[in-house]
DNA sequence: CACTTGACCTGTCCGC
DNA sequence: TGCGGACAGGTCAAGT
């Protein structure tokens, strides 16, 4: 599920929401959605509390009060979802429904707050998790040494784009967005609507790529993430927000989903091919196989 | 070596 | 309504 805009929606609902608060309990429902978690781990999370709140890729980093931090990856179809029994949004909002509604068949693991608040991390098919880990490990020559750059961080430039793209030059340009060594955060939906928009086909080799096409997908790749960033990422089925919202891009989305639907530049319907072995969606006319 | 494919899991949808 | 198969936002290990 999530990829950078929706891991970064869930990071700065979180923001608000459980820094200061300290943990009293950790439940763990499934043993391998916590893999590290043991008797001796409970000493370094029970009584901690939330001190800061990161994203590097598609994981979010939950810095404690101690020398750890919990880190997670939500993989196709995480959720963290916070619920707070003494406080209602209020008019209709989709929290107030979860307060009842949680945890589910899918909760993974619980986290409690000792104001009775709860972090629930649901995930329905399992491939998530949640480590402890301590936090001089989460950098990028450890923990992070396979993850390329930040496409939303200032320094990422067209430069850097092209020289991590060139690592791979004979590979589809899908499967190297696709790669976060080369470049970290990009899923499937928001490679195929970066893809689009620089009228690129998905399978063209990097090495066939002119500098035009590169700088075109460089901008549209920001674009695109900063547009889903806006809408609070993409929800095609389970996604939620840490307070149970959906994200609203794919009603802005180009070509992700809309397969026999008219293309919004030409007209022709959208199709759908398989690049990378994931699904693909893209206009024939306007991303022409170089 | 660089690159591609299957496996991990659960649930849903589509065609017969 | 039931059943089999394909597919779903990600990433590895294992294959070519």
């Amino acid at each position: 599920m999530p990829e950078l805009p929706e891991v970064e929606t869930i990071r700065l609902g979180l923001d608000e929401l459980i820094v200061g608060k300290t943990i009293d309990q950790v439940l763990v429902i499934n043993p391998s959605s916590f893999p590290n978690k043991s008797v001796e781990v409970d000493r370094y999370l029970i009584g901690a509390s939330v001190e800061k709140l990161k994203r590097r890729a598609k994981i979010l980093i939950i810095d404690l009060s101690t020398e750890y931090a919990l880190v997670i990856h939500l993989k196709m179809t995480g959720q963290l979802v916070y619920v707070n029994h003494q406080h209602r949004f209020g008019a209709g909002h989709p929290n107030d429904s979860l307060v009842g509604s949680l945890p589910d068949k899918s909760t993974r693991v619980i986290l409690h707050f000792d104001d009775n608040s709860t972090l629930f991390f649901n995930d329905q098919r399992k491939f998530g998790w949640v480590k402890i880990l301590p936090k001089y490990l989460l950098t990028d020559t450890n923990f992070f040494k396979l993850y390329g750059p930040e496409p939303l961080q200032k320094k990422f430039n067209l430069a850097t784009f092209k020289s991590q793209l060139l690592k791979h030059s004979k590979t589809s340009i899908k499967a190297a967005l696709l790669n976060q060594s080369i470049i970290a955060g990009i899923g499937n939906i928001y490679a195929d609507e970066s893809l689009w928009l620089a009228r690129i086909h998905p399978k063209s080799l990097i090495i066939d790529l002119t500098d035009d096409d590169v700088a075109r997908l460089f901008k549209s790749i920001i674009a695109v993430l900063k547009l889903s960033l806006q809408k609070g990422g993409s929800t095609s089925r389970n996604y939620l927000d840490a307070k149970g919202n959906k994200g609203n891009y794919l009603k802005f989305a180009n070509v992700y989903g809309r397969e026999g639907q008219p293309c919004l530049n030409c007209g022709q319907p959208i199709i759908k091919i398989r690049v990378a072995s994931r699904g693909t969606h893209i206009c024939l006319k306007c991303q022409q196989l170089k």
